[in-house]
DNA sequence: TAAGATTGAGATCTCAATCTTG
DNA sequence: CAAGATTGAGATCTCAATCTTA
């Protein structure tokens, strides 16, 4: 079954993978947003509250400086606010804007469907193996 | 099966490849190269004689202007050279150096080993319908 | 005008160094 | 000194504009 030769697997791999997030940054872009910036008001929408720039990074499984610059287009796009917080000086939040909220839900409708045209390509009774599969790499994400 | 939130799957589709890739990455940082690197070798080496940037661009599956940065740094590595083709003085082509068919042949040897510890991750019987799939997606890549 | 390559600007990401505050 | 955030440099990628040659 596997007649790729050593070594392509990973090209194919990480090119298909790339050609499926193509998909779905364009159709996002429309909106004025990627893939980055739905992820992060994703984070702070489901915290329900401002996070701090560290926490966000946390949860955006990246690294602290890529957050400080990412906030910096979300906030020249008016989608948040960096805001002081009073208990702790060092530290900045990031918090929601009405804008940001709206752009978000309107984001994650496009993804939806864009998600669903993707989902479409795999042969049906290949679907749940799929969805399996993400969950044998979660244990890779987690090991970052 | 798929308890996932729509449009959750597809930050964990993104997140997974994310990880994948770090990994592979990881294991050729060590030997100077990279992913982006190590495909521009590896096509020149398939093609078996210089290519033109063009046609480099068209193999890579990415736009002209991102050949021409990469071949700068595959050039300032000493892994290739540029060359004019006398047939047309517009096209410019990259050749490999002896040191970029050694640094293709260690990156080849180091991608194969981190491919298989990352394909080690995927239970034993799910491993065909995940070559399988890639075939699924090789269709999506064909799309772009 | 077309095609091939490059340049410039910008998005996304990393790491190392720095600055402020605890 | 630790921690939180930022800045600077650089890799990878895209698009639009430009330059040279066909």
């Amino acid at each position: 079954m596997n007649e790729w030769p050593p070594g392509a697997l990973s090209f194919h791999v990480v090119g298909a993978l790339h050609a499926v997030e193509a998909q779905l940054e364009a159709a996002l872009e429309p909106l004025g947003l990627s893939l980055a910036k739905l992820g992060a008001l994703a984070k702070l929408v489901a915290a329900g509250e401002p996070l701090s720039l560290g926490a966000l990074a946390e949860r955006c499984a990246c690294v602290r400086s890529n957050i400080t610059q990412l906030v910096d287009r979300l906030e020249a796009d008016k989608l948040v606010v960096r805001v002081d917080d009073p208990r702790d000086r060092r530290s900045v939040r990031a918090e929601l804007t009405p804008e940001g909220r709206g752009r978000h839900a309107a984001g994650m409708r496009a993804l939806e469907e864009a998600e669903r045209a993707v989902l479409s390509r795999i042969p049906e009774r290949d679907r749940d193996v799929f969805l399996q599969l993400l969950q044998s790499f979660s244990g890779v994400i987690a090991h970052r």
